[in-house]
DNA sequence: CCCCTTCTTGCGAACGGTTCGCAAGAAGGG
DNA sequence: CCCTTCTTGCGAACCGTTCGCAAGAAGGGG
């Protein structure tokens, strides 16, 4: 089967901090996040954490415009995202508009097997200073 | 206004390569392609140019999975793609159903600016080997 | 409760794509 | 034809991410 992991402090702090980040975080940010708490935890642990909690489904990643990984603590399956290009506040969009258009695009092009990529940025209203 | 763009052999070639090819190509790519043919262009050069041609919106953008920058000319304005994941071929697609849901769940969330990607990964019926 | 194996960590160096800084080289108006 | 200003090519710098390795734990077996 997959892997055989083990539970360390280490994976439990990211775990934890990326549970109570309110959007998407660089690894960077988690990892300066947990530095300034005074853990000694390491840099490749936190990308090979994050990683790890990625693939088995436990969190969520997407690819910034400018090319950072980001992730999010995520339970439920699939879903998209409108994320807040200034404080990176993220709500989860049901999209089934957006799923079927896709499904009916794909197969009128003949292709299968559609994967989609469909997030949206913004800035929100607190960031406007209106609220 | 923008900027005073002077024309050279080198934005040239950048844009004709780029217009040759079937679908997106990394900058990388181009480069060494480029210099197969003998060019003297360098790769920062490369880099400059795409970046100029996609944001004059002679080129359309996007970020490859393994967050390399992928570009490929374009006419038209915005549009999304719907790419073969096996052969890289590529169809424009339009999309104002996604379009107006776009704008409109942004609306509904109190976010402005909204920007969205929306692209569409499958496998082609020919590599499927239907054709 | 200790030992041993194997996975995990932390560190620093390596990597790969992209950008920067600068001096030499053109584009194109006067 | 000259002069100004934009572009180029080069190599170094950057930045996020990954690798390699030796030291450090997790946790099953004795």
């Amino acid at each position: 089967m997959a892997a055989p992991r083990r539970n360390t402090w280490q994976r439990e702090a990211v775990r934890a901090r990326l549970a109570e980040a309110q959007g998407f975080v660089s690894a960077q940010q988690l990892y300066a996040v947990l530095r300034d708490e005074g853990s000694t935890i390491g840099l490749a642990t936190v990308y090979r954490n994050l990683a790890q909690l990625a693939e088995s489904g436990e969190a969520d990643s997407l690819q910034s415009p400018d090319g950072e990984n980001l992730f999010r603590s995520c339970s439920t399956g699939h879903h998209h995202h409108l994320i807040c290009r200034s404080c990176g506040d993220t709500r989860e969009l049901e999209a089934s508009v957006v799923e079927d258009w896709a499904r009916q695009v794909g197969a009128e092009h003949g292709f299968t097997d559609i994967d989609h990529v469909v997030d949206l940025f913004g800035i929100c209203s607190r960031c406007r200073g209106e609220g």
